[in-house]
Formats: structure tokens, C-alpha cells, sequence
DNA sequence: TACAAAAATACAAACGTTTGCATTAATAGC
DNA sequence: GCTATTAATGCAAACGTTTGTATTTTTGTA
């Protein structure tokens, strides 16, 4: 069917349209738009020929007419983790049907990089950004001034003193579960391996971890908190230097490649888990089930918040005084390392 | 700083710069472009009151008026499977480096998703499509189409009979290896867990494998490929069945998650891995390395991988005559599935 | 058949850039 | 001091839509 070349096909326009037909090109806007004012007759016709012709419309010319644009930038920290990864999806999900599309950017938990992001994607007129903040990220002047221009909506990662939008997961009570059941399971000398302070989501799974030992009357001496970066390295070199000079029972840290770390570290100084000590996560990522023994975790519905964050999008830029924090559930997962 | 609102920050365009300086659009245009044709004292003027002014370039004007759009596309069957999200990762590396942007969308294996993905993609005027295929994907008419229109770059799952930059794991040489590996270690009889034929990785893992075996004398009756989609579920489920009549003591699986379901239904049935049965996976999923025995499987790189296909799509679209397939190497990790 | 009302379409400006060409200002050569 | 040359800027059209208003065509009614 395609005997004409690239370009032909390629320049197929809303006025080629109009010629072919002898009409306008405002009254084919029209027909293609389902526009009521013109007759059944020509809206069928031009819908025909445009298809025939090939015709893919342009989306920088109407968005730039309209003044509005159908896509919605996205900045997540790293894509290729699963959680956000998982995000994203749910994201899709919603704005796929809704007629919306995405355009996905990473921070690399980078303060230049996401501001970058923002900026990039500013640039190319997206009509809202949904945004989980970059670890980095410890002032808001770029996040402030965004907040004024565009729908902005923040998940798991989030600013809290910026008005619109949040979606946070139950950190607080998830680790406070988390703690809790550890408590129950008659743990006596409790360390938590936390990430940053200044981020929501670490102060938040702390502050549960805190609330839930002080509550049950332990005693401050057994109680142990160390900041890391939570990774697996950070988690096995931590733990093998303190060690040395202090034991726990229940190690409770602030992400499952943390945690992972943790339980290389206590094998390989032949620390029982979970008969000497009881080793905990947070995320619930795909390996935790697998491993041996399997990593008890808390997990958080990435697909669930995704869906959330892009509903919430849409009601943003429809009522832009949109303004709350919303809590997602989360579910204490007990597995091997835990019994 | 910020004593107006929304609107009037969001709206500073070229126009408003100009007057404000009492100078035309082009001139502004032209200083902030930095062209010699401007005089450097009223580049930086207008450089410095852009700045100040909160100007934000409209990216969609630029692009709609110089008919080139410094976005490029990327079309991937899952955001949220490890692989692709690492390709993601390098070629968002590239790009970014390269003043490029990247548009994800994900065509969740169905081909009019991939339909839908590719046409608004075009719709947004990308500078061209990165694109892995849809496992559903089998006529490939849309892409031929597209490959006519605007630079498109093949990774992963790829049409061989479209013209232009492709890039391939060595899936070929690495389940070749892979088998040649599990005879060395002295096994007779063997079974490969293979994925769709019309799909180039499937179709050469398998090749690999029978290729192996032919070569190795291995004969017909102990060969056995069972054709299923490479899930954790259907890895379980054939294998259950499938060791009543028949038991192998090698399975060769086309994916990490395929086999992590053999090995599930092995252990149930209190089969031995590696005594009795040894497994191989492939992709090197991060769970590999964590199970219990942990899975033997093929790396395959993909952050380089979507170096390579960004660097791929630079050069494709300086020079549109572009067509080569390059096959990246891929790497044997032996575990204990296969000791 | 004429005429108002309604239906269908046409006209033209606008969105914010970029860019070829025209114009003005500045410098140089004599 | 006057023209030739170069440097700097201005003008206006164009990219492909959308949309308010104007115009034409059709229909209905008397």
C-alpha cells in the first residue's frame, strides 16, 4: 500500500487533508476532533482519508495551540529498582487510559540531575510531574518553585512542607509492626540499621522502630540505631565492625539489600540466623523470598501507589487546590529469618 | 524572589525578554542559541535577564519550527523486568550526555500496545524509537512502516529481516556454552525449558542447545524441548508433570524464572539439585545469585546493551543508511545448581 | 417564493520558536 | 567626509494545530 517515500508519509498534515478534500483545515480539525458542528457526512470522510493518507497528528502543534500537553513527566531516583520500576507501571496503568503518556526521567539520586529532570521536562510542556525525591535532595527551592507552575504530585519520597499531593507508605507503622513482632518473639537487644535522617521515609521507619521498643519499656542500653547508606555492602561491612564489640538479637534495617548484607555478614562469622539473632528488611524485593533462610520483609505496593500517584494526577490538574497526604498500607511479611 | 504567580513565571517566553530589552524575538532567539551573528555584550545581557525572568525555552515551539525533536523514544515489553530496566538505565546515560530525552513506554507484551506505544510516540515527533519487541509481536508490518519514517534501533528481540542497527545478546553462543559446560560436568539426558520460536532470543537459545548436543552425539531420545512461556508458575508446572513419565539429569531453561520454578518443583519432589538434576537459567536475575543452591545462569549485560543502543541511535540518525547487527557476549555463571 | 433560523463550513489569528533575507549601525579605507 | 564593507539587529514567514467569529448553505415555515 506504501508506494510514496518517507517523507510523504511522514508529512501527511492536517492541511494535506484539506486540499485532497476541498475543504479547510479548521473543519478537518474538526471532524478529527468528533466536533458536533460538522455534519456526519464529512466527519466520516475526513476520518476515512485521513487514515487512508496516513495521517499521524502532531502532537507539538497542538499541544503548543492548546496550551495543555497529554504527557506527564515522571523522576524517580533509579528505574531498574524494583520498587520504582513497580511504580511506574502502576503510573502507566492509569495514565495509558486515561489518554495521557509518560516521559520517565532518573535522578540517579542526584540533587543536579533531578533538577535537571524537572527542568527538561518543563521544557517539553508535560502537563503535570509525579516525583519521588532523589536522596540527595535536601532542599526544595527547585520542588517550591515547581510546585507553583505545574500539577505536582510526590510519592514515597516526598517534601513535606510542599502543599499538594503526597503519597507516603506506612513507614512508621510498618516498622513498628515490624518491631513489635520481634518484641513478641522475645527479642532483648535491638539494632536498626536506618538510612538518612532527612528523608521522610527513613525518619519515619526509625521513628517506628523507636516508638515500638520505648512503648515495651526497653531499656535505652539495648537499643541501638546506626545511619548507613542501605546497601548490601554497607549493611555487611557495618555489621561485621560492630559486632566485634556488641550482639544483638534483632536487626531490623531500613531496606532488604541492607538487610542482605546483614545476613552475609552474620553467616560468614557463623551467627545463627534466626536462632541467634532475628534479621528483618523493608520492600519485600524478589529476592528475599528466595534466599536462605528467606528474608522476612515489609512489603510496599509499588503497582498500588503507582496507580494512586496517577490518579491523583489527574484530579490535580482538574482541581489544582488539591492538597492532602494520603498512607498506604503496608504488610509485615514473616518469613525464615524471623522465626 | 517569587512575588508573582504561577502564571506569569510559567508564560515568560522569547517575546516577553524582548521587549523588556526593547529587541526583537530573533535576537533573543539568536543570543540565547549563541550565535555570532549577536553581539557578545547582548548575548549576555539577554542570557542574564532570561535567567532572571524564570525563562524556560518552550521545547515544543523549537521543536514543531525546526521539525526535529531532541526526544527519543524507547518501547520495552516491561518497565519492571531487571533486564530492561538496566537497559533503560545505559541508555538514559548516553542520551542525557548527548542533550537527548527519554520517552518510556512499555508495550506490557502486547503487540497493539506496541501499536499504541509506536504511533504516540510519533504522534510526540521523537527523533527516533528504541525499541525490543513485544513477545506477542509477530508480524511486524508497523515496524517496517516505522522504520521507513524516522531512525529506529533494534535490541534484545529483533526483527531480523528489518534493515538497520540491531543489537543482540549472544544467546546462541551462550546456551552452546551453557550445554557444553553441563556435558563436561558429565550429563545424559537432557531437557531445555525453550520460550516462543518465533522469537529470535528463544528460538537461538534453543538452537544453541540442540546445536551442543548434536555436535556432542548426544542421541535424539535424551534430548527433550518443551516449548512454554518462561514464567516462575510454568517452569513449576511442566516440570510436575512432565518427571512422571520422564526424568532428565540436566534442564536448561530459557529464563532465571523458569528455572527458579523447576527448581521449586524439584525440591518438592524431593529431587536433587545439582546431585541429581543440574539447572541453568538464564539472564542472571538478581536472585540467582541468592537462592538456595544458588542458580547457575548466563550474564547478560544490560546497561551496556542500552549503552550500545543509545550510541546506536546517535550514529542512526546522522547517517539514516545505517544497518548492522552486533551481538554482545554474554558470560557462563556457574553455581550450585549446576556443581 | 421569500425569509428567518439553524446547520455547516470558511476565515484568520494565535501558540512560541527559528531562520532567510532585509535593513540599519558601525567600522574601515581613501 | 564619503563610500564600501562588515557587524549587528530587525522583519516576517513558517512549523501544524486549534478555536472564536464570520460567512455560506441548507432547512423549515409562512
Amino acid at each position: 500500500m506504501y508506494f510514496c517515500t518517507n517523507v510523504c508519509i511522514l508529512k501527511v498534515t492536517i492541511v494535506d487533508i484539506a486540499k485532497k478534500l476541498n475543504i479547510t483545515p479548521s473543519t478537518v480539525s474538526r471532524a478529527l476532533a468528533g466536533n458536533k458542528r460538522i455534519s456526519e457526512k464529512t466527519r466520516e470522510l475526513v476520518k476515512n482519508t485521513a487514515d487512508t493518507m496516513g495521517y499521524q497528528p502532531n502532537q507539538l502543534a497542538a499541544a503548543l495551540r492548546k496550551g495543555v500537553n497529554d504527557s506527564i513527566g515522571m523522576v524517580v531516583p533509579r528505574i531498574n529498582r524494583h520498587y520504582f520500576s513497580n511504580v511506574i507501571c502502576g503510573v502507566e496503568e492509569v495514565l495509558n487510559k486515561a489518554g495521557y503518556n509518560l516521559s520517565i526521567l532518573q535522578s540517579s539520586e542526584l540533587l543536579e540531575k533531578e533538577t535537571n529532570a524537572i527542568n527538561t521536562l518543563r521544557q517539553s510542556r508535560v502537563g503535570g510531574i509525579i516525583i519521588s525525591l532523589s536522596l540527595e535532595t535536601e532542599n526544595y527551592d527547585h520542588l517550591k518553585e515547581l510546585n507553583e507552575q505545574i500539577p505536582l504530585v510526590q510519592f514515597d519520597r516526598v517534601c513535606e512542607s510542599i502543599t499538594g499531593p503526597k503519597l507516603v507508605n506506612a513507614n512508621y507503622d510498618g516498622t513498628r509492626q515490624a518491631t513489635q513482632y520481634l518484641l513478641d518473639k522475645g527479642c532483648k537487644r535491638f539494632l536498626h540499621l536506618a538510612g538518612k535522617d532527612t528523608n521522610n521515609v527513613y525518619k519515619e521507619r526509625k521513628r517506628g522502630f523507636t516508638d515500638a521498643l520505648k512503648d515495651a519499656g526497653i531499656p535505652e542500653k539495648n537499643i541501638e540505631v546506626v545511619e548507613i547508606i542501605p546497601t548490601r555492602e554497607e549493611g555487611r561491612d557495618v555489621i561485621t565492625k560492630l559486632w566485634k564489640h556488641q550482639q544483638f538479637d534483632a536487626v531490623i534495617c531500613a531496606g532488604d539489600y541492607a538487610a542482605l548484607g546483614v545476613m552475609e555478614a552474620l553467616k560468614q562469622i557463623n551467627v545463627s540466623i534466626p536462632d541467634e539473632v532475628k534479621v528483618l528488611g523493608f520492600a519485600n524485593e524478589p529476592f528475599a523470598e528466595l534466599m536462605s533462610p528467606s528474608l522476612s520483609s515489609v512489603e510496599q505496593y509499588g503497582e498500588e501507589m503507582g496507580r494512586k500517584a496517577a490518579y491523583a494526577m489527574l484530579n490535580k490538574i482538574k482541581d489544582d487546590s488539591l492538597d492532602y497526604t494520603e498512607v498506604l498500607p503496608v504488610k509485615l511479611i514473616c518469613r525464615e529469618s524471623t522465626r
